[in-house]
DNA sequence: ATCATACATCAAAATATTTTGATGTATCAA
DNA sequence: TTGATACATCAAAATATTTTGATGTATGAT
C-alpha cells in the first residue's frame, strides 16, 4: 500500500498530483505531449499571459514533470518520461490493490 | 491527446486529480485500499477531526472515487473500481504519447 | 421518550493557490 | 550600445481551499 512508499517518493507524487489538479497545467501538459514547446508557443495556443504561464511552468518543473532546454532566447520545455513512469507505477499500486481486498460483512 | 477527451470526462478527471492533490485525502484513500472504512475508523487511524474527514470524504465522493453504504448509524466508504480504471486509462494516454512525438531541431 | 453515537452540514476564520502588472535578466539584432 | 524579444521573478490582490467549532439529522439503545 501507500505506506510502503518512501517519504521522498510520496512528496514527489504529491507534487505531481498537484500539477495535475489545475486545468491550465493540464492544457500545458497536453501541448507538451506533441513535443517541445516554448512559453511563446503556449501563449499563442492558450491566450494565457506570459507570467501566468511561467508560474505554472514553475510548478510543473518543481514537480519534476518537465525538463527545459535553452536555445538562445528561447527555453524549450518537454515532458519527463521518468516522472510519467513514476505516476504510472503509483496508479498501478492503486488499481491493483483490489486483489487482496477484504470487504466488511462478506 | 487530451483534446480528444470529452468535456464531461475531462471534468471527471480534473476532480479525480484534485482528489489526489491533498495529502489527507491520499491518507484516506490509502486506508480504503485495505477495504471498507467508516468515518470513525478514519478518525481512530488518522487523528483528523470528524468534520474535517467528512469534508474530504465529500470531495472524494463528488469525484466519484468512492461509494458509500449505510448500515445503521455507520456509513461505510470504499474505493470505486470504475474511477480507478478511468485514471489508469488517462495515465496511459499520457505515458503512451511518446511514440509519435516530434522533437524540435532534430 | 430520552440519550448517546455516527455522521453531515454550515458559516466564519485560517490558509493556500492563482492571477496580475511591474520590473529584472539574458540574448540577439541592428 | 541601443532596442527588442523571451522569459523569470516579485509583491499585491484576487480567489479558492481547508479547517474549526457549532449545530442538525438519523439511528439505535435504554
Amino acid at each position: 500500500m501507500l505506506k510502503e512508499i518512501s517519504k521522498v517518493k510520496k512528496e514527489n507524487i504529491h507534487k505531481l498530483m498537484v500539477s495535475f489538479s489545475d486545468p491550465f497545467r493540464l492544457e500545458i501538459i497536453d501541448l507538451m505531449m506533441d513535443g517541445e514547446v516554448c512559453v511563446c508557443d503556449i501563449m499563442k495556443l492558450t491566450n494565457l499571459s506570459q507570467s501566468r504561464i511561467s508560474y505554472h511552468i514553475k510548478i510543473l518543473k518543481e514537480a519534476g514533470l518537465i525538463s527545459d532546454r535553452q536555445e538562445g532566447r528561447w527555453v524549450y520545455y518537454s515532458l519527463n518520461k521518468e516522472s510519467l513512469f513514476l505516476i504510472k507505477e503509483w496508479i498501478f499500486s492503486l488499481t491493483d490493490y483490489s486483489s487482496n481486498r477484504k470487504r466488511c460483512c462478506e
